[in-house]
DNA sequence: TAGGCGTGGCA
DNA sequence: TTGCCAAGCCT
């Protein structure tokens, strides 16, 4: 079996050169394997593919489910949410993490009401001048809403095509003009394929290519990649960013704004001095989260989640 | 463009 | 136990 090449090898010395050949096994894996999710259902529409896309950014599935339903029963329109307060989006996001995404989505909701009659715009480029909405984001809900042929290129479809193209354990920290250009090189021609191979690609990283242990005994393109052909060796070169949390600012921003979604009341400074000991970088927290829009200060040394 | 931005499960 | 990791975006 053939390796797909990644390399600019002229097309006329390539056996495959757009990666047709690894389009039916993904699909068909898909069509066969594919999570019962309740954004990919019909009825979910696109502001529920939008909504989920904003909650998957860097959590995983199962910690969006319940939050995500929750979230669908109370504001099942774009309109819905914007009418709301800023700060009842915030307390809604609960403890799914980087609570900015909700105030984004927020943004995002009244944009759509604005600009767009309430409807999520089908544009590429109208989706990707909503707030919150980068390259991913427009590229998925135009192409899992909409059916349009866009790369959609998150980290599960970058470690794919590192393995299955590339050859390498793990893709580049950040992404490269190379990986989009691979990406656009892959994408099937018609729109439902591309729409479906997108969706298709994401769930085999989520589920057998994952990043610690793929399970290669399960794949559809095994016999394919080039990976293994390559005797899959461990990653070397520098080593991939890891995130530190324990004693940063994002801890502290994290207790504190914990304490304003569990209340409606305004908030003493006194209450929120409690969370944290070291004053200065408590201080600096809240002042971050004020600047961000995350918490609205009164007179009075009062706080709370904001209401404009 | 590198770094900031939450949270929790798992190996 | 402690890193690593999870459907990114913004500045």
């Amino acid at each position: 079996m053939t390796a797909i090449s990644a390399s600019a090898v002229p097309a006329a010395a390539s056996p495959d050169p757009d990666g047709a050949v690894l389009h039916r096994p993904v699909i068909d894996w898909f069509d066969a394997h594919a999570r019962d999710l309740p954004w990919r259902r019909p009825e979910a529409g696109a502001w529920g593919v939008m909504v989920s896309e904003f909650m998957l950014q860097q959590t995983p599935v199962n910690r969006v489910l319940p939050v995500y339903e929750q979230w669908l029963a109370r504001w099942p329109r774009p309109a819905d949410l914007a009418a709301e307060p800023p700060g009842e989006a915030v307390r809604a996001w609960g403890r799914l993490g980087y609570p900015r995404r909700a105030l984004r989505l927020h943004g995002a909701a009244a944009a759509i009401r604005e600009r767009h009659g309430g409807d999520v715009p089908r544009d590429h480029a109208q989706l990707l001048a909503l707030p919150g909405v980068g390259e991913y984001t427009a590229a998925a809900v135009a192409s899992f809403a909409y059916g349009q042929r866009h790369p959609v290129l998150d980290t599960n479809v970058r470690r794919v095509f590192a393995r299955a193209v590339g050859g390498a354990q793990y893709p580049p920290n950040a992404t490269t003009a190379a990986e989009r250009k691979l990406a656009r090189t892959l994408l099937p021609d018609d729109e439902p394929t591309a729409a479906r191979w997108a969706a298709a690609t994401m769930e085999l990283g989520a589920l057998v290519c994952t990043a610690r242990t793929p399970d290669c005994a399960r794949c559809p393109i095994a016999s394919l990649c080039a990976w293994r052909q390559a005797g899959s060796p461990e990653h070397d070169g520098p080593p991939r960013r890891g995130q530190t949390y324990a004693g940063t600012d994002r801890q502290v921003r994290g207790k504190l704004l914990a304490v304003l979604r569990g209340t409606v009341t305004p908030v003493p400074q006194a209450t929120l001095d409690q969370v944290w000991d070291e004053p200065v970088q408590r201080a600096r927290a809240l002042d971050g989260l004020v600047s961000d829009g995350l918490v609205e200060p009164l007179s009075g040394g009062l706080y709370r989640l904001p209401l404009t």
